[in-house]
DNA sequence: CTGTTAGCGCCTTCAC
DNA sequence: GTGAAGGCGCTAACAG
């Protein structure tokens, strides 16, 4: 291709071949000015008077002129991007919390890079440099990260991090969710009290599914009931996987008064799955989900669960993000650390739980 | 910040304050080479040699280098981008093809920015500029673009666009998907030839989705069915909307045979509408679905559907995506134009319908 | 096989 | 309020 002077006049974007549309350096010519003015025209329009700006503006909107982010990010330093990592994005639990997250974002000028982690290790490490590749200003993690590398990498990365919908032991940086132990604890104690004895469990083979699981069992066996069959099923979690898991239990012969699933997906396969045995629910067989899964509340029969506000934690980890993003780089900013609670919901009472 | 000389033997990524961490000058430096031969060594191997490669790789491992993608997207005029634009990313029944798309595209290293259309026409044109300004390598298009200014904009960045789950009339540049008027015309038939005559109708308002009750309606009208009470519920779909939907269609003493929904997740709604009204699927009250989720196979009682085959959507998206990116940017691809098809489930019969 | 030179498009710093 | 020079980190093109 060409070289391409900036002394001549010809524009560089009205080369028919080259992909690169018009540069700051066209919009300067076009309207008269030099380049940074244009730059300021466009990104910091109080330093520039009203008429340069206007004809600035007015160049550029007629050109069709876009900013080159790379540039501006590689002189800045700043990419004005935000990584979400996530487990997978169908079906996913965490669908409401992405959501609020990048409308907060996308409100505050930034971009979101989704980086899926569902996968093997080798290729979370490898998604891992890819996206700090990119520098990103912050990261946000609802899955969990599964090498100490990855752990490792992120930390040196020194940018802010947030971890979503837990409250974990070694945090790399921000927190912002609620305890998955106490999920378990207030689940066994609201069972108990409504008077159930034969528990079951269906749950994915989820890290933080399975801590709720052990505490739920603790409690349990704090109130004297030892065995509680469990299933444990391979992500990702759909009703198929639901139908399966109460499938499996009735199989092997257990008849529980009550199962507890590790997300209202799964609930809802457990509800179909009972529905076509002919099982009342919730007199033959009473079922409790968790999740944000709004769903869950207009299912039918209607379906007990742990109602944690996922939208919630999408603000607050915007929030968190933003207050990081905004201060000087210098200054460290304080941690932070934000128990959001979780609700049980079920016919008879409604209690909010586990905030501070 | 002092200025940072490359003569001098400190490394940048040494300093404690600034983020930025170190360079392919400084691993050239360890590495005893050229910073073009740590570039050569990284990205093409095959241009160096053994020994010299095995040094470098050793020296980046050790020190933890991140290449820094704004800087090599700025220098190749290539980013290894792409930007999807998806309405809403809550129980989107494109996840399956989102997830097929970035899977394919990460594995021929990639990334993906998500972009969210479901809101306002500006908002869009403002998220459009944006993302346009990371010069993304290619454009997956799932909704549709609101306005025809954002349309220009996108057809004037000339990177490959695909437009996936449509086959519209005037296409940006690629296409992978089927025809929602086939889809309507379809249904009608099958229902038709299941005997039923009383329809009903619950949707979304939204643009495909009228399009396929346009052509369902017409069909019907073909067949003397004049009369099709319709539902229209705004966005987004939720299993509330659907018990909305049938809600509304029964107080206004409407008693069809069968109701039409526009995604399966409005399709359970009125399924636990129905149930708990007492009334027996499809006995009583038939439903048919539209959709890719899984989950429509697994409800109780059955979902009649239209399956759309999501993961192959999205497979073939990629791949029409990595052939033009792969292409010689002069010499121009062969226009694309992918029908997927469709087909219809239910318990009597299956017909793969719509594929040419 | 390896190094030198010269930008990519933008923004920071410092002048005017 | 505006402009000139230089550099952000990397890589194409050309030498050697």
């Amino acid at each position: 291709m060409a070289k391409k002077s900036n002394k001549d006049l010809s524009l560089s974007g009205s080369d028919p071949t080259g992909v690169p549309g018009y540069t700051l350096i066209d919009v300067a010519r076009v309207a008269g000015v030099s380049p940074i003015t244009v730059s300021r025209a466009l990104h910091r329009p109080e330093l520039v008077s009203e008429r340069t700006r206007d004809k600035v503006r007015e160049a550029a909107r007629a050109m069709g002129y876009v900013p080159n982010m790379l540039a501006g990010g590689l002189a800045t330093n700043k990419s004005r991007l935000v990584a979400i990592f996530l487990p997978t994005i169908a079906n996913s639990i965490f669908a409401d919390t992405v959501q609020a997250v990048m409308d907060r974002l996308t409100a505050a000028g930034y971009q979101t890079l989704i980086g899926l982690t569902g996968y093997s290790a080798e290729q979370e490490e490898a998604l891992l440099e890819a996206v700090l590749g990119r520098r990103p200003d912050g990261i946000v993690l609802t899955g969990t990260l599964h090498t100490e590398a990855s752990r490792q990498r992120l930390a040196s990365a020194r940018i802010p991090v947030v971890e979503a919908w837990d409250l974990s032991e070694a945090p790399i940086d921000m927190l912002v969710g609620f305890s998955h132990e106490q999920v378990g604890v207030c689940i066994a104690r609201n069972l108990l009290d409504k008077g159930y004895r034969r528990f079951a469990v269906v749950t994915l083979d989820d890290p933080r599914g399975l801590r709720r699981v052990a505490s739920l069992k603790a409690e349990l066996q704090a109130h004297g009931i030892i065995d509680t069959p469990t299933e444990i099923l391979p992500a990702p979690a759909t009703l198929a996987s639901g139908r399966l898991g109460l499938q499996g239990m009735l199989e092997k012969g257990h008849s529980p008064q009550v199962v507890v699933c590790s997300s209202d997906t799964i609930a809802q396969g457990v509800l179909a799955e009972a529905a076509s045995r002919g099982l009342r629910v919730p007199e033959d067989l009473a079922v409790m989900g968790f999740g944000d899964l709004s769903s869950a509340a207009h299912v039918h029969p209607p379906l007990s669960t742990v109602r944690v506000n996922g939208t919630m934690i999408g603000q607050q980890v915007a929030e968190a993000l933003l207050a990081r993003l905004r201060a000087a780089p210098g200054v460290k900013a304080p941690p932070v650390c934000i128990d959001t609670g979780f609700t049980i919901i079920d016919r008879s009472s409604t209690g909010h739980m586990g905030a501070k």
